[in-house]
RNA sequence: GCCGGUGUGAUGGAAUUGGCAGACGUAGUGGACUCAAAAUCCACCGCCAGCGAUGGCGUGCCGGUUCGAGUCCGGCCACCGGCACCA
C-alpha cells in the first residue's frame, strides 16, 4: 500500500468532515485528552514529540471508538529563551523565527494524522492569549497572590535573567549551565506557598505516577515541629525552628544565620572584628558551596548568650553559615548529642555534649539522631520522644515561649524575567501613586516589536522608551512600565483552561464551559516538569478556584509520563553526540502510521529506550501481512463452507482474546502488549487461512477481519481507514464502536492443566472446563502418565488451581 | 544521607498480581519456493550434559515464608531519577 498517498488522502477527508472537532452538544460524554504543548524552538518535530503525541493520539482514538466525545487540542508554548537566544545569534527576530517554526511544526503535526482539534489551537505569544496571561497576573495581584519584594534571587549571567528556584539545578541554570549567583533585586513573586499544604494534601487523590507525586512532596518539603523562644541577656528574643523539641534540654549553643539582624546587634565589642570578618567571608562563598553538606561546619561566637527557656541555662550564641536565613526562622538550637551537624560543630568549638535521649537498645554512640526515651530532662524523663515533643511545646506555649509550627521548603515563585520574548508584566510605577496595576480595559500591554534585545544585564524593554513611558492610570501623570516579562511557565500554567474556549475575546474562558470541560481526563507529557509546570498549574487552578472562576481544584485528574527515546547508542539524543534520529527519514520511507506503530510496539511506553531500525521493519511487515490477508479474503468470492466447527471456534477464541486484551491494555497505556495481541490474532487468521478451501468459512473470516480493522484503527488510523473503505464502508471507521469481547467465546470447553509432582511439572493434562474439584482430583489420579510418574508414592495432598495447575504432594 | 524507580535469553521486551518464566517481535539456524536474489511461507531457537527419551540449572546477590516466589518478607549489590547543612 502506498502509505504516503493514503495518509494524505485521509487527512484531507478528516479535515473536511471535521471529524476531529469537539462537538459541544456532547459535553456530557466529553473526554479531555491533553498532551503537553510543543515548544517551537527547533523547526521540526523530533522523536520525542512523536513519542508523546503518536501513542497518546491512539489512546484518544481508542476512547473515541469507546463512545467518548474527544477533545484533544494542540498549541504552542511560544514565548521563551531559545527563540531569543537564537535571535541574538542570528539577528532574526524572535517573533519571525517563532512564527516560522510554528508553521513548519503545524504542517508536521497535521501530517502525523493525530485527531487534534485545530479549531482550538493556541499560541502563547499572540496578543489574544498573553492578554489573558496578563489578566491572570492582575487577578493574582488583586487577590494578594502576586507581590513585589527585594530579595536575593538566582541570577544567571549566561541568560542575563533571574530564575525561579525550580529552574536552578545543582546551583546551575537548567538551560545554559551557567553557575547561578545571588543578586539582590526587586522582583515579582507569586504566593504559591499559600497553597503548600493543599498542594501536598491533594496529591493523594491524583491518578499520577507515584514517582512524580513523591517528587512534588519532596519539593514542597513539609516539616512539622515547633518554634521555641530564646531570650538573650540583652532582652532581645528570637525563635528557633525545630522538629526535635524533645531534645531541647540538650541545647548547648544556638546558631543564627550570618544574615540574621541580631548577629550584628548583639555582637560584643570584643567579638565585633571576628564576627564582621566571618560575615564578610561567608557572603563571598557562593550558594552552592554554602549548601554543600560535606563542607566543614564553621561559625563564630558573637560574645553574647541566650537563655534556654526550659531550664534557664545560659548558652552561647554563634553565627554559623550552615544555618540558612531563608528557612524556618534563620535560627537553630544546637543539640550536639542528637544532631550530626551540631555534633561536628560542638567538636570543633569545644562545646558540651549532653545526652538527653537514650535508645531502647542501649547503644551508647553519639550523636544519636533517632527517637528514644528522654533523660536529663527534668519532669520529662522517661517520656518517649514523640510524646515529649508535644508536651514540651504545649508547656512552652502556655507561657508564650513556644508554639507548634509547620515549615515548608517550597518558596514563592519568582516570575519576573529580564528578557524580551515573553508577556510584559502589566504594572505601572508612578512617582506619586506607587505601584499601579494596568486597568483590565487596557490589556494587553503589547510587546513592542522593535526592541534591542541583545543582552547587557538589563531588561531589553527598559531600553525601549516608547514602551516604558506611559501615564499613571490613577493620577494621569507620567509613569513608567515594568520592564520585565513573565516567566514562560506563567503562560503554560493556565493554557489547558484556554483551549476549550480559545476564541473568547471577553474573558480568558467562560467558567460555565470550563467547569464542564475540565479537569483534563488524561494528561501526557515528560516527567521533567514534575516540580515546575505541573506544580505551577496546580497552584494556578487552586487560586482561580478560590477566586470563584473554577469549581475544581486539580487540573489534571490522571497523568502519564512517556519515557525517553534514546539514540541508537543508548545515550540521550543530542547534536553534540551525533546520535539524533530524525523521524522525517522514516516517515518518508514508511509513512506516519508505521512510525507510530513502531513507537507503540518497540518500547514499554513509560520506559522508552534506545532507537532501533530493525524494529520498524518488523512493524511494516506486520501491516503487509494484514493487508495481504484482507485482500485475499475480500477477493475470495466462493464460500464453500458455512460450518462453525472446531477451527472456527479456535479462530473466534483468538479474535475475542485479542479484543479483550487490547481493550484492557489500551486503558493503561500498555501499547506494546496490545500490538502483540493483534499480531497473535493475525497469526491465528493465517493459520485458519492455511486450511483447505473446502473447509474455510469465508463469511466468518470476513467478520473476523472486519474486527481486525476496527481493532487496528487507533494504532494505524490511515491504514485502517483505507481498508475500512475498501471493505465497502461509507462512514469513517472512527465512527464505529470498538469491538467488545464476547465472554462466551473466551470460555474454552477444555483446559490444559500443568500437573506438578511435588511442585515440579511432570506432564500436561487436558480436562473439560466445568469439572468440579473432586472430579478433577479423580481424573488426575486416574491418568496413566500421572500414575506412572507417581509410582508407588503416597499422595499426601492435592492442590487444584482452577483452569491452571494441579500440584500433587507425595511421599 | 533521604525519597522513588529499575535489574528477566544474543536483543527490544512479556508474565492475567503467588500458579506452566521468556508472550509478541528482532537477530540467528535449518528447510520450502526461485535459474538466482529479494519477498513470502514452515520449523527450531534460555544455559549445561546427552545421539536421544530425559535430567540438572536458571529472573542482580544471600537468606526466609509457602505445596509453589520474577512476583511476598528480611539483608545486601549495581545502575537511573529526584531531594539534601531544611534544623
Amino acid at each position: 500500500m502506498d502509505m504516503k498517498s493514503i495518509e494524505k488522502k485521509w487527512q484531507e477527508k478528516w479535515e473536511k468532515s471535521k471529524i476531529n472537532t469537539f462537538n459541544r452538544k456532547n459535553t456530557d460524554k466529553k473526554f479531555y485528552c491533553l498532551e503537553m504543548f510543543s515548544y517551537p524552538s527547533g523547526a521540526k518535530l523530533h522523536v520525542g514529540h512523536w513519542y508523546n503525541y503518536g501513542p497518546t493520539d491512539s489512546y484518544a482514538r481508542f476512547k473515541k471508538m469507546k463512545g467518548y466525545e474527544i477533545f484533544q487540542p494542540m498549541g504552542f508554548d511560544a514565548f521563551g529563551l531559545p527563540a531569543e537566544n537564537y535571535a541574538i545569534k542570528t539577528g532574526i527576530h524572535p517573533k519571525d523565527s517563532t512564527e516560522k517554526n510554528i508553521e513548519t511544526m503545524e504542517t508536521q503535526l497535521k501530517a502525523m494524522g493525530a485527531m487534534f482539534d485545530w479549531s482550538a489551537e493556541i499560541k502563547t505569544c499572540e496578543e489574544d492569549y498573553y492578554k489573558w496571561t496578563q489578566w491572570l497576573f492582575l487577578k493574582l495581584y488583586e487577590n494578594g497572590l502576586a507581590y513585589r519584594k527585594a530579595a536575593p534571587v538566582n541570577w544567571c549571567a549566561g541568560c542575563n535573567t533571574v530564575l525561579a528556584n525550580e529552574q536552578v539545578v545543582d546551583g546551575r541554570c537548567e538551560r545554559c549551565g551557567t553557575q547561578i549567583v545571588k543578586k539582590n533585586l526587586t522582583q515579582w513573586f507569586f504566593k504559591i506557598t499559600n497553597y503548600a499544604e493543599e498542594l501536598l494534601k491533594d496529591l493523594d487523590g491524583l491518578d499520577w505516577p507515584e514517582k512524580t507525586k513523591a517528587m512534588q512532596r519532596n519539593w514542597i518539603g513539609k516539616s512539622t515541629g515547633g518554634e521555641i523562644k530564646f531570650e538573650c541577656e540583652s532582652g532581645d528574643t528570637f525563635d528557633v525552628f525545630t522538629t526535635r523539641a524533645d531534645t531541647v534540654f540538650g541545647v548547648s549553643f544556638v546558631a543564627l544565620a550570618p544574615e540574621h539582624p541580631l548577629v550584628k546587634k548583639l555582637c560584643s565589642p570584643k567579638q565585633k572584628k571576628a564576627v564582621d570578618k566571618y560575615i564578610e567571608e561567608t557572603s563571598k562563598i557562593n550558594e552552592i558551596d554554602r549548601l554543600s553538606a560535606t563542607r566543614e561546619k564553621t561559625g563564630v561566637f558573637i560574645g553574647h548568650y541566650a537563655i534556654n527557656p526550659v531550664n534557664n541555662k545560659k548558652v552561647p550564641i554563634f553565627a554559623a553559615d550552615y544555618v540558612l536565613y531563608s528557612y524556618g526562622t534563620g535560627a537553630v538550637m544546637g543539640v550536639p548529642a542528637h544532631d550530626e551537624r551540631d555534633f561536628k560543630f560542638a567538636e570543633k568549638y569545644k562545646l558540651p555534649v549532653t545526652r538527653v535521649i537514650i535508645p531502647g537498645n542501649g547503644d551508647e554512640t553519639l550523636p544519636y539522631t533517632d527517637d528514644g526515651i528522654l533523660i536529663n530532662s527534668l519532669g520529662y524523663d522517661g517520656m518517649p520522644s514523640a510524646e515529649a515533643r508535644k508536651a514540651i511545646l504545649n508547656t512552652l506555649a502556655k507561657s508564650g515561649k513556644g508554639c507548634h509550627r509547620v515549615n515548608y521548603r517550597l518558596r514563592d515563585w519568582l516570575v519576573s524575567r529580564q528578557r524580551y520574548w515573553g508577556a510584559p508584566i502589566p504594572m505601572i510605577y508612578c512617582d506619586d501613586c506607587g505601584e499601579v496595576p494596568v486597568p483590565y480595559k487596557d490589556l494587553p500591554v503589547k510587546l513592542p516589536y522593535n526592541v534591542e534585545f541583545r543582552p547587557d544585564g538589563k531588561s531589553p524593554l527598559a531600553k525601549c522608551e516608547e514602551f516604558m513611558n506611559t501615564v499613571c492610570p490613577v493620577c494621569g501623570k507620567k509613569a513608567r512600565r515594568d520592564p520585565d516579562t513573565l516567566d514562560t511557565f506563567v503562560c503554560s500554567s493556565w493554557y489547558y483552561l484556554r483551549y476549550p474556549d480559545s476564541k473568547n475575546s471577553n474573558m480568558p474562558f467562560d467558567p460555565e464551559i470550563i467547569n464542564q470541560m475540565l479537569p483534563v481526563d488524561k494528561y501526557v507529557g515528560g516527567p521533567e516538569h514534575a516540580c515546575m509546570h505541573l506544580l505551577y498549574a496546580r497552584f494556578i487552578t487552586k487560586a482561580l478556584r478560590d477566586m470563584g472562576y473554577l469549581k475544581f481544584g486539580e487540573p489534571f485528574k490522571s497523568l502519564t509520563h512517556q519515557g525517553v527515546i534514546l539514540g541508537p547508542d543508548g545515550n540521550r539524543m543530542s547534536k553534540s553526540k551525533g546520535n539524533v534520529v530524525s523521524p522525517d527519514k522514516y516517515i518518508d520511507i514508511y509513512g506516519s502510521d508505521i512510525f507510530r506503530l513502531y513507537l507503540m510496539f518497540g518500547f514499554s511506553y513509560t520506559e522508552g529506550g534506545p532507537w532501533n531500525d530493525d524494529g520498524i521493519k518488523s512493524v511494516a511487515k506486520f501491516l503487509d501481512r494484514v493487508e495481504r490477508i484482507f485482500t485475499k479474503v475480500k477477493d475470495t468470492k466462493k464460500n464453500l463452507c458455512t460450518d462453525f466447527g472446531h477451527n472456527e471456534k479456535e479462530l473466534n477464541y483468538a479474535r475475542n482474546y485479542a479484543i479483550a486484551c487490547v481493550n484492557r491494555d489500551m486503558e493503561v497505556f500498555s501499547f506494546n502488549t496490545a500490538v502483540a495481541r493483534l499480531m497473535e490474532y493475525v497469526n491465528a487468521l493465517y493459520k485458519y487461512d492455511a486450511l483447505d478451501p473446502s473447509v474455510k468459512n469465508i463469511k466468518f473470516m470476513r467478520e473476523c477481519i472486519r474486527d481486525l480493522i476496527l481493532l487496528l484503527a487507533p494504532f494505524t488510523p490511515h491504514f485502517a481507514e483505507e481498508l475500512w473503505s475498501l471493505d465497502g464502508n461509507k462512514k469513517s471507521v472512527f465512527l464505529s464502536p470498538y469491538p467488545e469481547a464476547d465472554e462466551k467465546a473466551l470460555e474454552k470447553e477444555e483446559t490444559e492443566y500443568a500437573v506438578q509432582l511435588n511442585s515440579k511439572i511432570r506432564c500436561k493434562l487436558v480436562l473439560p472446563r466445568d469439572m468440579s474439584d473432586d472430579e478433577i482430583r479423580k481424573a488426575v489420579l486416574a491418568d496413566e502418565k500421572v500414575k506412572e510418574a507417581l509410582g508407588d508414592k503416597q499422595v499426601v495432598k492435592l492442590i487444584v488451581i482452577p483452569n491452571r495447575l494441579i500440584n500433587i504432594i507425595c511421599k
